[in-house]
DNA sequence: TTAGTGACCGACT
DNA sequence: CAGTCGGCCACTA
């Protein structure tokens, strides 16, 4: 059947394309991607996505952090200094508190 | 099948 | 102001 249900990949497609679409420089929280791909209210599926990502994605996954302007993983995790040093490539400083400035949010 | 978890968010205390 | 709770969806045991 040619179904009119969404399949679980259309929403990733979504997502992924939402993600792409973000300008370099920029950052976006979670739920604020989810909204804009369609999905209100599925922040966790966005971040189940991104895990999900493989190393060669060209999914700008380090432009993604939760709305609290914070990195979602805990400063002592490898994967935030990778995100932390990308960001700052991008021309995304963090603050003091490792936090970053809502001028920075797409 | 039920229950628990997760790169989350918003509202309440 | 800071901490806590429930809710959203998908996946694993």
């Amino acid at each position: 059947m040619a179904s009119s249900a969404p399949d679980k990949h259309t929403k990733v497609d979504a997502i992924l394309t939402t993600l792409a679409s973000i300008p370099t420089g920029k950052v976006s929280s979670y739920g604020d991607i989810a909204k804009k791909a369609g999905f209100p209210g599925l922040a966790r599926f966005v971040a189940y996505t991104l895990k999900n990502l493989p190393n060669d994605s060209k999914i700008p996954w380090h432009r993604v952090i939760n709305s609290q302007g914070k990195i979602s993983f805990t400063k002592d995790s490898a994967m935030y200094c990778l995100q932390r040093s990308k960001l700052e490539k991008e021309g995304v400083m963090l603050s003091h508190a490792n936090t970053i400035a809502k001028k920075y949010f797409w």
